[in-house]
DNA sequence: CAAGGTGCCTAACAAACGTTCGGAAGAACC
DNA sequence: GGTTCTTCCGAACGTTTGTTAGGCACCTTG
């Protein structure tokens, strides 16, 4: 907390006259994470293909990721350390998210234009690869947001059998 | 300390008689977990094809994750916090690691066998997807090792386009 | 101008942290 | 049989932790 205060140029202690715990902050910071995967993924218009809804949503959530490296750091490691009540709230909008994933992965398959043998287990596979890259990629690095975006929507389309 | 300690019926400052500091111990789990994928992975003998090498190689993965799901969770999050000296000892298995999934990926583009736009990208997708799932997967879950090995296997197989 | 509110400080709190130390009890070795 | 070694305890150390409290300076509002 000292540093965090630090960091806005205060002491420790005044930092309690803007909020009430550390568990406050640590949830804000969390949750703010959690909804911007949702806004961006339900800004993805339904109306176009299945491949493109795909290719958007890889693009936005590698997109958030980057923006916020740091956040996403936290909200990937530190929501365990919530309070049952607050990573409840948390899960719940992770597992919208990812209901949101599961969703348009099996329109696809209905459709016939992806092929896996099990939604779920396809869903988790592609959302991990996704969800990895906050340990790896770096801003500024050998490979552009886009290089990665548009080799990662390649990859994970070829996985689901995308025709 | 402390919980450690009572995790092995001692005092807080008992562990001291068998260990010089927390950060020993940290680096060696970490370190053992490092050694247990490189030892599954060089087991892998190079006289199978491309493909059975990959389904080996996500297999063993798996289980090494599955059969110590705590150490895992330590070994993915932790070793950010050994000193710079320990810290490029483990950086260093892990690389030792990744460039083999490489070298195996390479090899099987070289061959004709996969298709990928980038090698050095296609890996890293491969070890991020394998990666995560330490943040899902439960034994006695819903997905047995075995089913999700050769679910996974055939997805990462099918994103690298394998004949 | 008085009154209240806001924003920040310094100081302190109790608890938890990693670690050290002296000593006691038992086992191993000459 | 005395000595050394090992294993552990209990207590303490200095530091860091999240948080609270009292007070001062400033701004706003009646």
């Amino acid at each position: 907390m000292r540093d965090l205060a630090r960091a806005v140029n205060l002491q420790g202690g005044s930092l309690y006259a803007h909020i009430d715990s550390k568990e406050e902050l640590l949830f804000e910071l969390v949750n703010r994470a959690a909804a911007r995967f949702i806004a961006m993924a339900e800004a993805v218009p339904p109306t176009l293909t299945i491949r493109e809804r795909l290719e958007r949503l890889v693009e936005g959530h590698l997109e958030v990721i980057a923006e916020e490296l740091g956040s996403a750091t936290v909200f990937f490691h530190e929501w365990k350390f919530l309070s049952p009540a607050l990573q409840a709230k948390v899960k719940a909008l992770r597992d919208r998210y990812q209901a949101y994933w599961l969703e348009v992965i099996g329109e696809g398959v209905r459709r016939g234009e992806l092929e896996v043998e099990d939604v779920h287990t396809a869903t988790l596979f592609v959302l991990s690869a996704l969800n990895w890259t906050y340990q790896w990629y770096r801003p500024g690095g050998r490979l552009s947001l886009e290089g990665l975006s548009r080799q990662y929507a390649q990859l994970i389309l070829a996985a689901l059998r995308a025709k």
